[in-house]
Formats: C-alpha cells, structure tokens, sequence
RNA sequence: GCCGAAGUGGCGGAAUCGGCAGACGCGGCAGUCUCAAAAACUGUUGGGGGGCGACUCCCGUGUGGGUUCGAGUCCCACCUUCGGCACCA
C-alpha cells in the first residue's frame, strides 16, 4: 500500500526543486521553434483572488502541454505596478505609494509561486520601476518627435473623486468613472494626446489574428468607422471671413429634406453668426451645456434642446432657406460638429422639428405613402420624392447619385469619420510615468534629451488630492533648466495614463535587462509577436486597442518589426461568488485562494477551476464540488502506486486490449480538448479514464505493457493539469525527472476505433430498439436485422414501411405511415 | 434603440457533422465498514405512469411556429439573462 496523498509537502518541495533547477527558463538561443505564451499581468493590488487562478491556471496548463510539444516556450510574468490605488492608499493611510506597491510585490510574488505555475521568473518585468518607465518615456519621445504626441487644449474627461482626467475608453456607459463610479465631468485643460485615430484604418483590420469574434466587433463598434460625405451649406450672411457650414452626413441622399442646421454650442461658428436679438438666448444655452456634465448632456432620453441663432443658410439643391440652431445633440467632437438636420428622416431632428414647428418634408417615401404627413421619421430605405431629378430613385441608389453631383459641383466630397477620438494620456496625479517634456518662457515645449532619461519620480511628494499633480508642488522636480537655451523652466507635471505601461510590457519582457533601447531588436525578432494571450475580456477596447496602436507606432518609429502584438487571443469568462454576484468584500462572498490552496492542495484548486465549465463562460463559483476533484487526485495516486511495479501474474488479451484502447482514446481525446482550451471536457475524458482503469485493476492487466502505458499516459496527460502529484509520481514509478520535460503522448488511429457499435434503430424518429453490431456492417445487412428486430416489428403495428434511412455507423430509421 | 453571447435535471455542466439528450462531477437516496458518526468505498438518481419481475409506455433541452424520415443542434417570430455601445449626423 501507498502512503496518503499529502498536496502540501509534495508541492512545497517540487516548487522549491524547480525554482532551483530554472525548469521553466525560456533560453533565447534553444534552436527548437519558439512559442510565446502570456497571460495578462495582474495589478499589484495586494492579494492574489480567485479570479487570478482563474485566469492563471489554465493558461499554465496551455504553456506546460506546449512545451510537451516540443516547443521552445516563453511564459513570463509581472506586475502592472503603477496607479490609483497605491496613491489612494498612501492619502488614506499613510504609506508611500512605492512602499505599499512594492509590499504588494512581494506578497503576490509568493502567492503566485504557489500555484505551481511554469514562469519563467527571470524575465519579471514591473512597470513602476525606473528600469521600465524611462523607456516608457524614450517611447513617448519618439512619438513627439513624430507627431504622434501632441498637446491640445480641450474640454476633458474629469473624474471629480480620482482628482484627475480620464481617457474616453475609461468612462463607463452610465458616464461614470471606470474606477470609482462617480460621475464624470468636463474640465478645459491642456493635455497630451497620442494618435491613435491615426491608425484607426489599420486598427479595423484584424487579418491573421485569431481572436474571439466578440472582441473583434467590439474593436470594429469603438472605433465605428462610417462613410458618408462632406458637404457644405453657404451661409446667407456674406460680410464674414467663412461663407459655408460645412456638415458630414451618411444620408446624402435626404439633401432635400433639409429644413434647420444644428451646430454644436462650441462650435467656432455660434459666436460670429448669432444676431443681435438672439445674443443673450444663445449665451445662456451655451453657458448651460457647458455646465451639464457628459452622461446628462448625452442621455437619449432627455428632450432636444435649443435655440435660435437668427442665421441662415441656404441648400444648395432645394434652393431653401434653411435656419441655424444650436443644440447640445450635436457633438463638437464627431465630424464638423455641424449637423443637417432632415426631420423627416431621423428621430432627433424630428423630434426637435416637432418641438419648436420647423417644417418636416418627406423626401424618401414609406411603403405606401400617399404624400401624408409622418407621424413618426422614417429611417428606412425608399423611393426618393421632392427630390427633384431624383425623384424615383431608390435611396440607395440615391446617396451615390448625389454624393456624385456634390463632387461635381465641387460641394463637396465622399469622406469617412470615425468615433473613436485620439488617446489621452495625461494625469494629475503622482504614482504614474513623469512626462519628459520641459516648458520654457521662451522656447516654449522643449523635449527632455533623451541622455536625460529616465526622468525620475521623487520619492519626497506630498498627496495632495488637489486637481493638480503633486509633482508641481516638488520645487526640485519642477524647476530645471531649457535643455535648448539654458533659462528657467519648468517641468511638465503630469504623469501618464498606466495604460501606456501595459501597451507594450510585451515587447519588454524579450529583452527585459537590455539598458540601451526598449527592446533588444534580435531577442524582440525571435520572440514576437506573442502567440498566444490570455486575459479578461474587459480589456477588449482598452488595453488591447492600445497595445496594438502602440506595436504600429513603435514599428513606425523603428524600434520593434512586427504589427500586431499578439496573434491568438482567448477570453476567459469572469469567475463570480457562490451567489452568482461579483466577489467583492462588502458582499461577503469573496473565495480566498490561499485558503482552498491550503486544504486541498494547488493542484486540486486548478483542476477543480478548469472543471466548473468552459473557461470562456466564467461563472459562479461554489467550493462544495471540489472534493469531487479531490476524491479523484487520491484515486489517481492510489491507482498509479498500488500495481505499478507488480509482475503479471497471467495474461487475458482481450482485456489488454481493451486497456489499450482506452488508452489512445484518452490521448486522442485530451489532445483535441487541451488545443480548443476545453479543460472542462479534458479532465471529464481522463476521469472516466481513470475510472475504467479502476474496474479492470485486476489479476490479469496488472503488470502487463498495456496496464503500464496506460498509467504512464494517465500521468502524462494530467501533467499540465496537475503538475505537481504528477511529478511526484512520475518520479516514485522510477521515471527520470522531470515529467514536464517528458512528450505528449502520441495516439494510434487504429486503436481509437471500434470493432463493435450500438446500431440505434427508429421507428419514425423513436428509439425502439438497440443493437450490438460489427462496425464493418453493410447497408443492407444493417436494415435487414434492423426489420428483423422484434421490438421493431411490435412498433409496426402491421402498417406499411414507406422508408428505411441508414446512417452508417450510428442508427436505422424505419419511416411508417 | 443597436451590436454580441447565452437559456439543457435539485446544482455546475456534456452532446465536432442534424442521428441513443443528460457524459463527468456535486448534491440526494440506499448499502458496506463502524458501538455510533465522519471519512472512504459500492449501487442508484430527468419527470410521470404501468408491471412481482427481466421490463415497458408517455412527456421532456426558454416560448410559439416551420424545415426534415429525424431538431438541444437549422430557419422565422418572441421572451428572459448577461456583456458591450449608445443623441456618432
């Protein structure tokens, strides 16, 4: 008898013996073809939860069995270390922001090491030190110098309780804060932006990625291309420098139906073309918007509004005055910031007709319109009206034959716009990258030299949640000299959105020691692009968008090759509490990992992890069902040890054979499950393995070749599941260490398949009967002793066979009428 | 409103192609062991009905239609849940 199945010490000590013998470092010279395995890098938030492990787990178990495949795998970890948090945590309770995040460091560091994981350590990479951020700012550097940097005034994104700005991507659909959850307000200041509408073209184009279509679509509706054209309305008024609006529209084939124009209260417009009467009007609704924070101005539910400005423009084709509003549904930001309003042909416009009685034409009819008035807009397709010389023409058609005559008569042009908006990344705040730009009287932006770099954070900085970065109230970090003339000047104060930091750590850990550039150029051309990313999919517009803008930008800028950061991504779904709720400490039904870690063993947690269901859906999890897994490591542990070594006391082949069938039904089974990620279906297979193997332990297997290649492959293939009790047996059944440098097992076709089958036969779809075949049975065999089948005959009742369907291999259908 | 994903036993879930619905596990029930309990092990377990019984019949994959010899799977309409976007002209 085998002594019990103790998790701890097992783990412990193989733990201990990998880290020593650097089993998982990925060698930049091993000749074997590469593979890049990353799983996104946790926020040093100072626990490990559940959600880490999983996320972790299997990603592991894809990195283990992928380095049974013969490859040369890179799998390395880090900490996304800089952010809120750890300056919220230093106002609220005194520690500096290093301090607890490098704590935290610390202690995730050890909790990840328990989960048995194959990093590669050596290549850890944290965002909050010195060593990574100055190449954050060389990067950004480059970028300036490119243009794709650049500082503009405008009305920002405002969180009132973060005290600093947010980027678009970081404001929820409620227009809250992505963080805290309070609402998000406008403040007018000068930032840095990077260029990422630059790429917004390429950014649509996700050829040769294999990524989940969910993600893609969410990718295609943020960036929400729309092609339409630009067309311009010359205004009454001809004593100004301007004489047109110019509008973008996806409907120019509604040109006629034209009867306001809206531009948006900010627009440059508003002030030069309100009349005198209409001044005071116009001000006061400018003011109000101004003051409206985003979620109320931008609510669909809250009524149009606006006024008046007294101008007028004139449509070109329809020759018709047309009146100039203001109204806070146009938005400054998204194409002129002008709107031709068509009432009858989109619900805005008309409900703003509707409310201050501007005409409403129809110009594209309704099925079996009879020239009546709408009662509501009709967005569909139709067949043009009051249009003129296109009247008759499908709206379609329509929109290329006007957006053609605007061309020609030089009114316009065809163009696209899109929604997404270019990326800010400044903020007020302290624990992040200090932007490396100098502000001189007299020079005005000066870049910092790059010999200059890193620019470093002080470390003697008083939190101040004042609206302003704490680093302007540092005297000896704000003042310095104009690197181009020498005078006073002063230091830029913000520091940059962490999202940078996460953009391209990717690329980093290639080379993550290399102190003359970003990236070692040789090891960045072996590594990447990564092959295989893991993460949550609440990344699917933010961190993924960015790193792959930042991947083209650093391929532009020369420092890396590649386009596209990483080639294959999986989503794992979100891991919630027993109640089905988001874990969270005030519910109540947070999981401890370290806690199950310490019953059950690490390896029991994984599988029981991988076991709850398809690790893209997520769900609940319950800790009840684990001594199901539990139960099965112990029966595995006892099945491998109990025979192992014994002699076969007398052979049964037929017995023998069956194992081996079973067998290299189990490998081929696993194999497909592990490449589709089903570590649910996988750990299904090998249990019933396992439970097979338990029913025929018996005299006449043990101890024969087959009985030994099946608990050999039971151990290999559990091995990226279990990693450690796998080891550990792998070693106490005399194999040489270690099993995670052993090969996948291989299946024989021949063995997988059946000599018998169940031939299922119906009687008008109904199962009546069920019997036991050769698998090599002929067509008209089948059905013969499929008519011949008593139950069968009982079905027909005597009534008429109208049909017979064969299905080879699986079932007789007999159709009677 | 738009885009996307999903609805299967008491529970988590399985079912590459349209072909035995409920694999595997939890929980439950019964049993073995025990003075007893726990643990472990064995058997059983979708619902309903009939038979002493080997058995047998009916119903059943969110709802309603459809295609088909045959539908959890395909098509149409709808309901519910979750995720994303949302005055984007």
């Amino acid at each position: 008898m085998a002594d019990r199945y103790d998790p701890r010490e097992i783990e412990n000590r193989w733990q201990a013996r990998w880290e020593d013998d650097g089993l998982y470092r990925a060698a930049d010279d091993d000749p074997r073809p590469k593979w890049y395995f990353l799983t996104m890098f946790p926020y040093t938030s100072g626990d490990l939860h559940v959600g880490h492990w999983y996320a972790m787990a299997p990603s592991d178990v894809g990195v283990r069995y992928r380095r049974m495949r013969g490859y040369n795998v890179m799998y390395p970890i880090g900490f996304d270390s800089f952010g809120l948090p750890a300056e919220n945590a230093a106002i609220e309770r005194g520690i500096h922001p290093k301090t607890w995040t490098l704590n935290n460091v610390e202690r995730m560091r050890g909790q990840l090491k328990t989960m048995g994981s194959a990093f590669d350590w050596s290549r850890e990479v944290i965002t909050c030190l010195p060593e990574y951020y100055k190449w954050n700012q060389q990067i950004f550097l480059k970028m300036f110098d490119k243009g794709l940097a650049y500082r503009a005034k405008g009305a920002a994104n405002w969180c009132p309780h973060c005290q600093t700005t947010l980027a678009n991507e970081q404001i929820t659909s409620e227009g809250t804060c992505e963080r805290c959850k309070t609402l998000v307000t406008k403040r007018d200041l000068e930032q840095w932006f990077l260029r990422i509408k630059d790429y917004a073209d390429e950014l649509l184009d996700h050829s040769g990625l294999e990524w989940p279509e969910h993600v893609i679509a969410m990718q295609k509706n943020w960036i929400g291309k729309s092609a339409g054209v630009e067309v311009s309305f010359p205004l009454e008024r001809k004593d100004l420098e301007e004489k047109e609006i110019r509008v973008f529209t996806t409907r120019p084939d509604t040109i006629y139906g034209v009867t306001f124009m809206v531009l948006a209260p900010e627009h440059p417009l508003v002030e030069k073309l309100t009349t005198r009467q209409r001044e005071e009007e116009v001000q006061a609704y400018v003011e109000r918007t101004r003051r409206l924070s985003e979620i109320e101005r931008q609510s669909t539910e809250t009524e149009k509004t606006g006024v008046f400005t007294g101008a007028y423009c004139i449509n070109r084709v329809s020759r018709k005055r047309v009146p100039i509003y203001i109204a806070d549904y146009a938005l400054m930001h998204y194409g002129t910031g002008a709107v031709m309003a068509v009432p009858a042909h989109d619900t805005r416009d008309f409900a703003f007709a509707r409310k201050y009685d501007i005409p409403i034409v129809t110009v594209i009819a309704p099925p079996g319109w009879k020239d009546e008035g709408l009662e509501e807009a009709y967005t569909e397709p139709g067949v043009m009206v009051n249009s003129a010389q296109f009247d008759g023409l499908l709206s379609d058609k329509g929109k290329e034959a006007i957006a053609d005559y605007y061309e020609q008569q030089g009114w316009g042009h065809r163009t696209y716009n899109y929604r997404i908006r270019d990326w800010l990344i400044s903020r007020q705040r302290y624990w992040g990258t200090p932007i490396p730009i100098i502000y001189c009287p007299k020079c005005s932006i000066v870049p910092v030299p790059e010999k200059d770099l890193p620019i470093v954070l002080p470390d003697d900085v008083e939190f101040r949640p004042t609206g302003e970065s704490p680093l302007k109230f540092h005297q000896g970090f704000l003042n310095t000299a104009c690197p181009k003339c020498g005078i006073a000047a002063t230091r830029e104060v913000d520091t940059m959105d962490t999202f940078v930091d996460s953009s391209w750590y990717q690329v980093r850990y290639a080379s993550p020691h290399y102190d003359v550039g970003p990236a070692d150029p040789k090891a960045v051309a072996k590594w990447l692009p990564v092959d295989q990313y893991t993460g949550g999919a609440e990344h699917a517009t933010m961190h993924l968008l960015y790193a792959r803008f930042f991947v083209k930008a650093m391929r532009d800028l020369g420092l890396v090759e590649h386009s596209e950061p990483f080639i294959r991504l999986f989503n794992q779904g979100q891991i919630l509490g027993p109640d089905g709720q988001r874990m969270s400490k005030s519910r109540g039904n947070v999981v401890a990992p370290d806690e199950q870690v310490e019953q059950h063993g690490a390896d029991t947690f994984r599988c029981y992890l991988m076991f709850l269901g398809p690790w893209d859906q997520g769900g609940p999890f319950d800790v009840t069902g684990i001594s199901g897994i539990s139960r099965w490591m112990n029966r595995v542990w006892r099945l491998v040890l109990d025979n192992y070594d014994a002699t076969a006391a007398k052979s049964n082949p037929d017995i023998e054979q069956s194992i081996r069938k079973a067998t290299h039904k189990t490998i081929k089974r696993a194999t497909e499950d592990i490449e589709r990620f089903r570590f649910n279906t996988l750990l299904a297979a090998l249990m019933e393995f396992t439970n097979e193997l338990s029913r025929t332990n018996a005299i006449e297997v043990v101890g024969t070749g087959a009985w030994r290649e099946a608990l050999d492959s039971l151990m290999l293939l559990l091995a990226p599941l279990a990693p450690h009790i796998t080891e550990e047996l792998w070693a106490r059944t005399g194999h040489g260490y270690s099993i995670h440098n052993q090969s996948w097992p291989e299946w024989d076709e021949s063995l997988t398949v059946e000599d018998e089958i169940t031939l299922v036969v119906q009687v008008n779809g109904k199962v009546r009967d069920k019997l036991s075949v050769s698998a090599s049975i002929t067509e008209d065999r089948a059905k013969e002793i499929a008519l011949a089948s008593d139950k069968v005959k009982g079905a027909l009742d005597g009534r008429q066979v109208a049909q017979v369907i064969y299905v080879p291999g699986r079932l007789v259908n007999v159709v009677i009428r």
